[in-house]
DNA sequence: ATTATCTATAGATCTATAGATAATGC
DNA sequence: ATTATCTATAGATCTATAGATAATGC
């Protein structure tokens, strides 16, 4: 009998495959995610993945379904409410390094799928309106709700997401942090002058 | 006889070969890369283009090196040196719409080989420099060599690739036009503050 | 002689399913 | 009775190559 890699054996043989499917997407290798890789993974015969979920298509979907709101979830309680503006972008930083260099590569499979899975495709739309929601908030907390602020925020994911392909390219991290910090250095300046783009 | 698709017959089988190559790297579908297909398209047998190629790596690694080249010229040819920064900013941001926007989705594959094909990282790596000097430069013959400016070239890059992500997405035009001139807009007001983030 | 191309096929995958069988809940 | 899993396999790929043959350059 071949060890089980991903999920210990106690687990449903549904959470089983799922685990071993995320796994297979966050490997980033396309050829990875082959339906005998995943049964192999997760103890379990092809017809037991057919029988939960139907095809590949709806296997990788409710894997992607199943990240988005583990993303989402890390989001939200990353968020400090209440501290100052200057706290809060710092732990922002925190927060997004450790999503762009988590063994996880949220924004790696983000951007993946989004190139790749039509059917995923509005599962990411909402993940990433919900992060422009959550960035807009929280500066509208601290300059309150200026004209351009929403472009703003979706300028600041537009550069935590630049940031990530670069990071997928040469994996440095100090690179990384001073990409991070060189965009809350630009929040800042902006959010003083008013935050008005015009 | 199938129809060529990709390439005139008249063009050496070679040339053929990488123009489908590059087709199916465009189409951002990983499964259209198969020997076959490219095959198909430009009317040759496998034996021919392993001849020619090697392998399949060998010959992605080949049709990945010609569009970087091909990136890197239409960047130099898009820079417009002398004018003032307005024009040079409302100028970068029509370039880089045409090529998110492009059907050779440039930003796309570069995204998605970053991920995919470790082989090919470093003609990337070298790509996205050169893009970011051109950056550089372009804001120091407006403002000077300014601490930080190198960052900010960077950054600008960054909100461009993480655009580039967002029109995969959604595939929304005037958003994108939105989040280009924001960032310029956010470039005009750092560099007439000296550009120094600190 | 060398360079380029083909016919034909090996051998390893890949997704998916038919049909049998075991486990579970009523 | 229903739900979950298995054995076994179909049928369609996929990458790559052995070996024959045509085209080209000296």
């Amino acid at each position: 009998m071949a060890t089980r890699e991903v999920a210990d054996e106690v687990l449903p043989a549904r959470e089983r495959i799922m685990a071993a499917a995320i796994e297979g997407l966050t490997t980033l290798d396309p050829a990875a995610l082959a339906i005998q890789r995943i049964c192999d993974r997760s103890g379990v015969k092809p017809p037991t993945l057919y029988y939960h979920f139907g095809s590949k298509d709806g296997l990788v979907a409710a894997a992607v379904e199943s990240l988005v709101a583990g993303w989402i979830r890390q989001l939200d309680e990353s968020i400090d409410r209440g501290g100052t503006l200057a706290d809060t972008l710092d732990q922002a930083v925190a927060a997004w390094q450790a999503m762009i260099t988590s063994p996880q590569r949220p924004f790696a499979v983000f951007i993946w799928v989004s190139m790749w899975s039509a059917e995923s495709r509005e599962a990411l739309v909402q993940a990433r309106e919900h992060a422009q929601k959550l960035i807009h908030d929280e500066i509208a907390v601290h300059i309150g709700p200026a004209r351009g602020s929403d472009d703003l925020a979706g300028l600041i994911l537009d550069g935590v997401l630049g940031a990530a392909v670069d990071y997928q390219l040469d994996s440095d991290i100090p690179a990384l942090r001073r990409r991070l910090t060189t965009l809350t250095t630009l929040i800042r300046l902006s959010t003083a002058l008013g935050a008005d783009p015009s």
